[in-house]
DNA sequence: ATCAATATCACCCCAAAAGGGTGATATTTT
DNA sequence: AAAATATCACCCTTTTGGGGTGATATTGAT
């Protein structure tokens, strides 16, 4: 493999032995290309544009804009390129933060670099590549509450209620009467022990009813 | 490593060739003993409690009753086992079904065996292996939409009203009038083409917008 | 510097919806 | 046999939702 099928890769991080260390270690493998490291999102905005980078590893903690504000702008200027997050904050927020506003993966520092070099590859194929925590944090996000206090219908109106539907909706939708639906609510209400829709959803995504 | 500090693996499928080859070179490998094979949950579920597996390789298509429904149960019957789906379905709808009913990870059965293996250990160890196109649709699941007609103000009275939140706890949320909350969600009905609150809840997911 | 989009607020209208209370009945599950 | 669930009924009042039509100040982009 040549260098004009190599991985272009930019890192931007602030730490300067951990930026120049994933240089170094990036670059000495072969297909793979550091083409340009930067200290800052707001350094790296300037040249990252002729860089055409292929994949990004980006920090989380910056100097002035902070990684998760950079991920749009990152995602607009080069719609193409996968960001990777390298990062040592595991908190959920952050997580999914950064999955939502762009990340294609998100790896924690303590990654050993052969995985690394490894999951830059993998993006660059489609992949997603996580962290093992990560990954069952992410997969825990989905988990519903094995034991709802709800009944099968009740959780099944409450769903439609989070998809914001009227009670003579619901009605319809299910083909049962209105009153019928009002009952299942009020027995929701004192299950969830709330007394509105808001306060039921609230807690229906809390305890991950539905 | 002896037998007593292996890992117990439980492995449900219905194609005995794939069964038996997985259980033997899971099998072989240190660690691992494979301390049972069924070829559906209605033949598991009277010896599975007695096999007390930590972890349960888990096909989705299986007669009787299938994979996604004897996740619950399983569930119930092995609180602290984790179940690792091994499946040559790759449908979202499927994936996800999977995960918020319980399963701790999910590999296409093009994994090879090394991998398998591995994912085994790792879900032990409170990872969560996924197949690298699995990852991918999971972080793409969290993805928004970075082309939003909506404006930041007019994203966030969206999201309330996912939360359910009637329009005069917008405004006292947001310090503004209950008119003004009005204004934005009639504008919001305007870009987004609906005239009601579950048609704008449906179509802000449909496209991500929130 | 200018024009468009955004964020803010105001007042008209009325039908629909939400929530509280109380109670009945048949089916299902345990 | 008892408990939970699913179904429907009618009482009540307040709140909410959606349509229409405006104004004004700030902000952003060209």
């Amino acid at each position: 493999m040549n260098d004009s099928d190599s991985i272009r890769i930019v890192i931007i991080e602030d730490d300067e032995t951990i930026r120049e260390g994933y240089a170094f270690l990036i670059g000495q493998a072969e297909g793979y290309e550091v083409i340009g490291t930067y200290i800052s999102f707001d350094e790296a905005v300037k040249k990252i544009a002729t860089n055409a980078p292929d994949v990004i590893l980006l920090d989380i903690e910056l100097p002035g804009t902070n990684g998760i504000e950079a991920l749009p702008k990152l995602k607009k200027m080069l719609p193409n390129a996968h960001i990777l997050i390298l990062t040592v904050y595991e908190s959920e927020k952050l997580i999914f933060d950064a999955l939502s506003n762009g990340a294609s993966g998100y790896l924690t520092k303590n990654t050993p670099a052969a995985k690394i070099i490894e999951s830059i590859k993998e993006v660059k194929q489609g992949g997603g590549p996580m962290s093992v925590n990560i990954a069952r944090m992410v997969i825990n996000s989905f988990q519903k509450n094995q034991n709802s206090p709800l009944s099968k219908r009740e959780t099944q109106i409450l769903e439609l209620i989070c998809n914001g539907k009227s009670r003579s909706q619901i009605a319809k939708e299910l083909f049962i009467d209105l009153e019928t639906v009002r009952s299942h609510i009020k027995n929701i209400y004192i299950k969830l022990d709330v007394n509105s829709r808001s306060d039921a959803i609230k807690t229906a995504r809390d305890n991950k009813l539905i």
